[in-house]
DNA sequence: GTCTATATCGCGATAGAC
DNA sequence: GTCTATCGCGATATAGAC
């Protein structure tokens, strides 16, 4: 592994374990074995190293979360897909934690978030409406899809942090946990 | 209103504008007109102001969740209760924003906001058990009670951050969003 | 690519006059 | 209570040798 890569590992660790805002460049670099001025060779700054570490992220997604194509799409997809978007989180939780903090100071991140989770949760939103067609979901107009696609992405996106305000310490305890909660918000449109 | 109480304001509108972590507390201190010693004067360190406006937040908290105790409580208490919710979040929006962080960094401040939580969550799962006794939610056990409410509390800590990362800007019409979002996941539920 | 050394800056916090 | 002045520290970032 080169040591820029090296480097992007130590700071993804120090992130999730202790914040991205008081953690230097000097911490990152010592984590990893580097001199601070190797550091500033691989990253122009660590608002760089972030924005690296954000494009891992988005990758993930990526090959994470293409659907089946050649079969119709079940609740036990959908049941999967929330299992792996709360592992990845967990990975990369520093990341959603200061989101909105990281998205203030860089807008360029800002903007490229942006497009990567409207895609992502137009994509959803499509899936439930498809689930309606399909007739896994009873009839429902485009509002309440609309409404139950929103309710479901935001379980998606802040369970873990509201996990963080209860203080659970157990991952795999508090995921369940959240499958369960996601389940339920959709259970009452089951057909 | 006395120099501190000034130097309080100043703090929360920074905080809300720019965020925790780039507000220095020489900003504060210029933004409240006072000198940097006279606002040490006041406050112990940084971590004192914001644990004196996490206070200001959880009196608000207390004041203005308590329920109507002369008459059986309705849907539209929660909705009112949900509004007012949203416009105590946006008034403290530095607080959710941060949180994490505040509490890894302040562990007083984390057990003190654990108790104040925990007490608020518990009684909302209370109040959505007696919806159920008085026969305005539909007959469920208490584990369905458990997770609804969940979901709920969930919304209301989390709705106004969603909105940030939409690029939201406008925070009545955010609002009422967030509002039907939360009415819908109960409407199954309803009698 | 990688290192050591260092410039520069601004923050948190304190001392001491008034 | 409020101010001015300042200390000490650690952060980001760069320069220049190897």
């Amino acid at each position: 592994m080169s040591k820029r890569d090296e480097a992007l590992v130590a700071a993804l660790e120090l992130f999730n374990d202790r914040g991205v805002a008081v953690v230097s460049t000097n911490h990152i670099a010592e984590a990893a074995g580097i001199s601070p001025g190797n550091l500033y060779y691989h990253f122009r700054n660590k608002e760089a190293i972030v924005a690296a570490l954000a494009e891992q992220l988005f990758d993930r997604w990526d090959r994470e979360f293409a659907l089946p194509e050649e079969r119709t799409p079940t609740i036990s997809d959908i049941e999967s897909m929330v299992r792996t978007n709360f592992r990845i989180a967990w990975e990369f939780r520093f990341f959603h934690r200061d989101l909105v903090a990281l998205l203030r100071q860089d807008p360029y991140l800002a903007e490229r978030f942006r497009g990567v989770r409207d895609r992502g949760f137009a994509g959803f939103r499509e899936l439930c409406g498809g689930f309606v067609r399909f007739g896994i979901l009873r009839p429902m107009d485009r509002r309440a899809v609309d409404l139950l696609a929103r309710n479901c992405w935001l379980i998606s996106e802040f369970w873990l942090q509201s996990l963080e305000l209860d203080g659970e310490t157990d991952f795999d305890m508090g995921m369940e946990r959240g499958v369960e909660v996601l389940l339920q918000a959709m259970n009452p449109y089951l057909a």
